[in-house]
DNA sequence: GAAAATTATATAAGCACTTATATATTTTTA
DNA sequence: TAAAAATATATAAGTGCTTATATAATTTTC
């Protein structure tokens, strides 16, 4: 038994990051062993483009839930590497519009197997114990605790509770 | 509901990193709310070194699942710091023997508190639902699953079993 | 309708990792 | 026991986020 697993909670966020990158790391071998120029972290852009033909920087930062700087940074990067184009919003002169070059259509067809792949597998590990299966809903269940009361209030309760 | 609860298992990494980076950011609020001079990046050393007052940069890398490169740079940020020092392990030339300066020592039992009320409040966190019970075992159900198959493979079955 | 506040974006700098590379020491092996 | 392999570490460069700051366009408010 290792650090992670004997201190638990503790460090509960570091267990996940690291399981994060794993997922990350395993599914980029997939596209590397079929040959396909895409990145992981281009995904959740691809995804979002897959299902709504323009967006903005503001929208795709909200939907993934980062920062406008960096949904502005990977945009950028996708637009350099032909994937997305950018265009000043017919609407709001502020905003830009996001879409799919040609390119980008292409290889997203290309990708979508492996994303239902990617699924398959995904349900399949969570399917193996019958813990694992509530990871997801515990996961959901936790965020929402979360947004009702911030870990940073909990901890606080506790220690006020500890000095009385 | 938003993109990530939609997607479920697909960005499944990405909301576990986010996730995690929440944790950490209000676990450093809790820290700063009591004017100790600590962050929670520097948590997994100080644990590490509060059961065992000599270990070398490789224990700790092994120990938290990083690369020695990375447990290098944060003995190295901490020995700037004053919170550890470093000599050459007597047993071995090659190695560190890293252990807590008078310094360190007296903040790590300035922030036990903390850590107590953090494990408390998370415990917490994880029974309000019936769900989030089973986050943890869950979590390391898949990390055994994962070590058993790879989601690499996993995902290669898939697309093997789609082609035929 | 001009001034103030808000919104959308870009960019610089920082952080905590990573990989790749290099060096020093120890252990293995032929 | 000398050469080869393995091990422990340090460091440079890269990644994908973050915060902080700046600019431009729009909306609100008086």
């Amino acid at each position: 038994m290792n650090f992670y697993q004997s201190l638990g909670f503790l460090v509960f966020g570091s267990r996940l990051k690291r399981l994060s990158d794993t997922f990350l790391q395993d599914v980029n071998k997939v596209y590397k062993a079929h040959k396909i120029a895409f990145d992981a972290s281009w995904f959740p852009v691809f995804y979002i483009l897959s299902r709504k033909k323009e967006v903005s920087i503001r929208e795709i930062a909200d939907e993934l839930g980062i920062t406008h700087s960096a949904a502005s940074q990977v945009v950028t990067g996708l637009q350099e590497k032909g994937l997305v184009k950018m265009a000043v919003s017919r609407k709001d002169a502020r905003a830009k519009a996001i879409s799919f070059t040609a390119k980008g259509e292409k290889l997203q067809q290309k990708i979508e197997p492996v994303w239902q792949a990617l699924q398959q597998a995904m349900e399949q590990l969570a399917c193996e114990g019958n813990k694992s299966k509530q990871v997801l809903q515990g996961l959901t269940e936790m965020e929402t605790h979360l947004q009702e009361q911030s870990l940073f209030s909990r901890i606080e309760t506790v220690l006020a509770s500890q000095q009385a």
